[in-house]
DNA sequence: ACCTATAATGAAAATGGTTATCATTACCAA
DNA sequence: TTGGTAATGATAACCATTTTCATTATAGGT
């Protein structure tokens, strides 16, 4: 099963059908572990996930988010984030493609559409004999709340 | 100092030149690490690089192979390679950005040019409000070699 | 509502890749 | 040639991830 463009709030119960369908059973460590990543809105690695889901279920163990995440990433309900400096962080998200824009200052991580990368893969495809099959983009920055956040920060410098 | 476009032959004394100039010694584990990774038409994990530079220089440690690298890195000589399973691998390149084709049978990896991502950027940038300040992008694909061997395979297949 | 098979759990140990420590070696400027 | 020291390789330490295993808790059947 695909999971479809979800809203933030259903995305954990929409998760769990998802586990259910897939013959796996809804334990609360699991439900710890979604709760978490579902309402993220960056990329977090095991141990992150598993301080946070820890503050609400306490029992979880470490073993059980590594175990969790791959299941998820199974039934495509989150994806692997690649990122200068690690690649073992997960984020929720629709696709198996990598078209996210990072914030560089709080890591925020957002999903984009429109690019037409046919005519380059044309192009770069009849130039080189590579047949290409998949590409991955990837943009990074600053999000707009940290740009205003800096703004506010430069102004307060300058009056003081 | 930055390296320029380097032909494979010339590109081992093009980094010991490098090396030097940045006040670091020139030994003959470097020697062997760079002989490797210079020639190579894939990228090559710490592993990868001591097995292969072992067989020219037996005596070489792993370690060394991990302190080379990094100073490879930080000279911009080579960098790292993000592929779906695994991000620990180097591969020689001109400059910090991700424009890579990788065969995903062989893994030889090409650099290709000639992007113009400008409208997209200024499109979600405009959207989203997020300054954009670098990007990657990766193809995965099949090279030519590999191509043309996999129709070899389907004649003969087809004609035993 | 209770059984029961077994999937899933958490703790502890094992693994594997990378980094730190340290005595020894070898590079290179003087 | 020599001396200061950067770099080396061996070993140990480290840390994230995986495996093992006895115990627990889920969900389907009764």
């Amino acid at each position: 099963m695909v999971n479809v463009s979800t809203s933030r709030e259903k995305r954990t119960s929409n998760w769990m059908d998802c586990l259910r369908s897939s013959g796996y059973r809804l334990t609360e460590a699991r439900q710890a572990v979604i709760d978490v990543l579902a309402k993220s809105e960056r990329a977090l690695n095991a141990t992150e996930i598993f301080d946070l889901a820890r503050e609400g279920y306490p029992s979880l163990g470490l073993v059980s988010v590594y175990r969790t995440l791959e299941k998820l990433e199974e039934l495509n309900l989150i994806q692997k984030v690649h990122h200068p400096d690690g690649c073992q962080s997960y984020i929720a998200g629709f696709t198996g493609h990598q078209h996210l824009m990072i914030c560089r200052v709080c890591g925020q991580a957002e999903f984009f559409e429109g690019d037409d990368l046919a005519p380059l893969i044309e192009h770069v495809s009849r130039e080189s004999g590579f047949t290409i099959q998949e590409h991955w983009l990837q943009f990074f920055g600053i999000c707009s709340e940290c740009n205003n956040s800096a703004k506010s920060n430069n102004l307060r410098k300058k009056s003081s």
